[in-house]
DNA sequence: ACCTGAACACCGTTCAAGT
DNA sequence: ACCTGAACACCGTTCAAGT
């Protein structure tokens, strides 16, 4: 009969913490087009409209749930050494991948997030920050690999969205036999290929031919 | 009475590039949110299901918006002069950019067809054709300069449409004083820095350390 | 503070049937 | 060949009301 109820088994309430991981749970086990408001309310056990308590709408939602995938991007030490940016931002890149590869459809959640400007770049944060006397290079070199990664991993998701399904069929026609070999690592590459002119004198500058 | 029944004002049926092409004024008049199959019926002044005559389903009706917004790029010349590798790929990422910024939320309706396979990349045709005896250059600085354009342009389209609305006043709090002059052109900056590594030795085997 | 119940205004897609 | 009519199985979101 105390005045804060807490003598009670009382009913199973949820933070939005817990919204955002059965969103994440939700996301791995059915993808993003199976991933809605009413799904996800059946699977905290509650009606679509209570989840408009924790949460504004859908999209704040999705935004959340891409910066719980991004966070071990930023995190990690953000670099020990001091690498020249060009060799720091592959190594970012790569970690933006693997984040994005860990999750079902999370390049496709985190493009949205990021275009619409719900999420920050991690890749902008640390570039930033890590070298604050290279003028707008960092920003330049952000913009370059995220976009990149986020596109080229978006694509790689679903082929192999497809790929479990049978439309391998149709791709194997189109290419002819290069497909089985079609380059050492294309991501790696044009990962290298964008990081490299980073680390050239007079990169800061597009402006400077010679 | 002939068997054609050429001989009377008959209803005015459509063909599929009719159906594209009312599809492409209304995503340009209310954006890709509010374009749905039923809206675009109405807009032809026919059932819902008829569109399923002429088109599988909505996707497939995208590839086809997106293989309209695209087509400028690959045509119109295929690149006058013998340029440089990396140079013919800015000028491509220039063109696909136009392009895309030409139509309503273009880049988010190219970025989906082109992740799901849909429709060609027209660098990657383009480039492959232009360079055949560059081994894996071509694609790999396909891949790089259609990611970045695509996936910059998304957001850029994204910035604006929110600045139409009132949304101007949080992203300014976001950002202190250099907004007003972020960069000369942050998009010709990191294309220009995507694209030189291109035109460097030993640009196509990212294994050369030295 | 957190949630229910009920409704509003929509979706994409299928399919028998018409002309 | 091209389209209608009607239905199926869903959506995101709002809002008064409950506890």
């Amino acid at each position: 009969m105390v005045a804060d109820g807490s003598n009670s088994p009382r009913a199973p309430r949820r933070s939005k913490t817990d919204v955002v991981n059965a969103a994440l749970a939700l996301l791995d086990r059915v993808g993003l087009p199976d991933l809605s408001m009413r799904r996800l309310a059946d699977e905290l056990g509650v009606q679509p409209s209570a989840l408009y308590w924790h949460v504004e709408n859908k999209q704040e939602l999705l935004a959340a749930v891409s910066a719980r995938i991004l966070a071990p991007v930023a995190a990690g030490g953000a670099l020990g050494a001091a690498l020249p940016l060009g060799e720091a931002a592959r190594l970012l890149g790569e970690r933006l991948h693997d984040r994005l590869l860990a999750h079902r459809d999370g390049a496709e959640v985190v493009s949205s997030s990021l275009a619409l400007g719900l999420v920050p770049s991690p890749l902008h944060l640390v570039l930033a920050e890590g070298y604050p006397d290279a003028g707008h290079a960092p920003q330049v070199v952000a913009d370059a690999v995220t976009h990149f990664v986020v596109g080229y991993t978006f694509h790689e998701q679903q082929r192999t969205a497809a790929d479990a399904f049978g439309v391998a069929a149709r791709t194997a026609a189109l290419t002819p036999a290069d497909v089985t070999r079609p380059s050492p690592d294309p991501f790696a590459a044009a990962l290298a290929l964008i990081t490299a002119a980073a680390d050239l004198p007079a990169a800061s500058e597009p402006s400077a031919r010679r």
